[in-house]
DNA sequence: AATGAATGAGCCTTCATTCAT
DNA sequence: TATGAATGAAGGCTCATTCAT
């Protein structure tokens, strides 16, 4: 059972090491611009030794992706419980931070390489289908609750949040977001409060008129 | 006075077959793997043509999406009047249906190629900045009628709603938005009630404390 | 005998227009940098009308080459008569001022365009030899009347003659000649005088020894 | 200290092979003509490899170049001392065979790729400078014995010599070069005679008047 | 005769991937 | 196992030259 054990712990961390310096360069650069040179250059080993490890660059993204997703699965499934708007909240707050305090590969996660990636690799699909399941469950339960709108479809909801997530990305929010700790949480709650409330139970009620006029009466 | 103007339409209508052809490719395969050959096949010329119309790639590419910007802008110019509300949502509403139907540029807006794009091309960053200008006057208006939250900037507005629309990006989103007009009609104001509520007047209140809990009070 | 002089005229002064820039972007450009793009706009016509008037890039060249021969062995013809190391001089001033002056072909006349071009282009260089063999027969006369080395093969002198104007070609020296018409003439006395003492009948004596040391002694 | 000592080598002299045809090609095209295709076949590699050891066309050529000269610069490090015309008469002698013996980059010294390259390329400029400032070192020493002519600046003088030199670029010239060891020497001799009486101390002395005559008197 | 438009062929450069050590 | 070295396959761009009007 840990026969080598030491050998592939080794491996293993120098895996990890890769994964991680190769999700910086995709936020940086993007999947096109991701070059194979500079990823071994900046772990600090060859070329060849790098597709020991992985069998090619899409390989290796998916893995980095594949990776984002995991980290998020395991978030959900270790969050502290609550309310379940309390642990969407949470869920929100861990990606927004996660995306931009360590540059998280979800930062470009709806970018070109995203979904070019996405189309031609089931594997990848599934763990992000994983993770959107999970969430999509967490908003069933919200509904149940009463908490959100019944007539919003989940998903619709679910990916309601990971696009508002987005709005960070434009450099003029960008900035605003690494400026101080103070900044960034009150960046956070302005954008937590328009997705909550875009998707409140309250909130969606007749259609097609804008509800803002029945508010005002 | 008009001497050339049949040549002069037909180079005109030849560019606007190219931009229209490379939107296509960029949404399809991204800035980095649109390649000229390819775009030169597919509109059936050879590639020096391609470059007697447009001085660089990333000329070419610049003006597909400053033509979007463009088209965009004229909407906002010659759309109907009415409240600022009712000029948003139809301005929403044309955005999605353009970006979709259409397979308009702005389905990839927020993409790798456009933050490269934009970074490196001043005159790109100024059309993208006036169509934004446009749309956050019309957010203060509609602020300034108290329709909308006094406490979220404008320019986050905005953004939110540009953002919002990518949820229509996911392939599992597409289908339902490619389907019935009826379908997507019904998408569409989904979103639209969505992204409202998030930002209207009555939704952000107390800071910190989901305010679904006050609503529901 | 004059049958369509004037379109014959018109077509020949156009022609001589074309070459008159060709030659001047040779100088400033080289051949291989000399575009036909650049030369029809420069004249003033489209490309395909340069092309009625020389069948390709080498043709054009070769004859602005030709046509820099042709006139340099004009004035060979045409040069007030003196003794023959008066007429050399008469030809040497001339070329240096025809180069630098007009920006004449010369100026590049040993550079790689030129010698590429000679090596597959029999007219070219038969005018070429015409010109040379004048110069030559001249430096024989100046031979038969003792005013220059014997020893010497004509051959050699005529190139010297031709090498030592290159000096002026670096652009350290260029800005000398380029200053004020004093400057010019005193630099081109200085080079003619390095040439004339170094083939001078009295100069070449004992060969494989510096005849400095004879000299001295 | 040594590791690697052997992998090293190999890869200098990979890079001296590379530098060495692709002065013979440089010589033989010149610039423009040269294309890394031929080059990469010529030497039996493929052009990535080419890229791997020279960054660009003009970083390999600079290096040819630059290579030349530094060659240039060690003869004159090295060269058994003598008179300061002794040594002149050594360096001469040294450029003239090392450039047509060994099909040397300075046979198109003065051509076009040369000077092209020098305007935007201050490296190969410096190395340039640098050894034109031994020349002409040695030409103000040769000037302080009183062996050259004072008024003639060092840099003509120096740039004299070098344009000399493509007295044997011609090809008819060249024949005569490439023939017997003696024919050779022969001609090599009277060129360093022709150069040498120009700029001889006695020769300058009367402006204007071609001093052949005084010399005879 | 003159030209706007078009193009085949080619060149420099890059990059993911593999070979040989 | 790790790597220096090598490369096939492309991609962006240019240019002399020709067609069609």
């Amino acid at each position: 059972m840990h026969k080598h054990s030491y050998k592939e712990q080794e491996k293993l961390r120098r895996e990890q090491e890769i994964l991680q310096k190769a999700g910086q360069l995709l936020v940086e650069h993007g999947y096109a611009n991701l070059n194979m040179d500079e990823l071994a250059d900046m772990v600090g080993i060859s070329k060849p030794t790098l597709y020991q490890h992985f069998k090619s660059k899409e390989d290796l993204i998916s893995q980095v992706v594949i990776h984002s997703f995991d980290a998020m699965a395991e978030h959900f499934a270790t969050t502290p419980k609550g309310t379940p708007i309390e642990q969407l909240e949470d869920v929100f707050r861990w990606i927004v931070r996660t995306r931009y305090a360590h540059s998280h590969v979800f930062a470009s996660a709806d970018a070109d390489s995203f979904w070019m990636l996405m189309r031609n690799n089931a594997p990848l699909a599934a763990h992000r289908e994983r993770v959107f399941e999970s969430l999509c469950q967490l908003i069933e339960e919200a509904k149940a609750e009463g908490q959100l709108s019944q007539e919003t479809p989940a998903r619709i909801i679910a990916h309601s949040m990971f696009c508002l997530m987005n709005v960070f990305k434009d450099p003029s929010m960008m900035s605003e977001i690494m400026g101080t700790e103070a900044q960034r949480e009150k960046a956070i709650d302005t954008l937590w409060q328009l997705f909550l409330h875009g998707v409140a139970a309250s909130a969606i009620s007749q259609q097609g008129t804008p509800s803002v006029t029945e508010d005002k009466a």
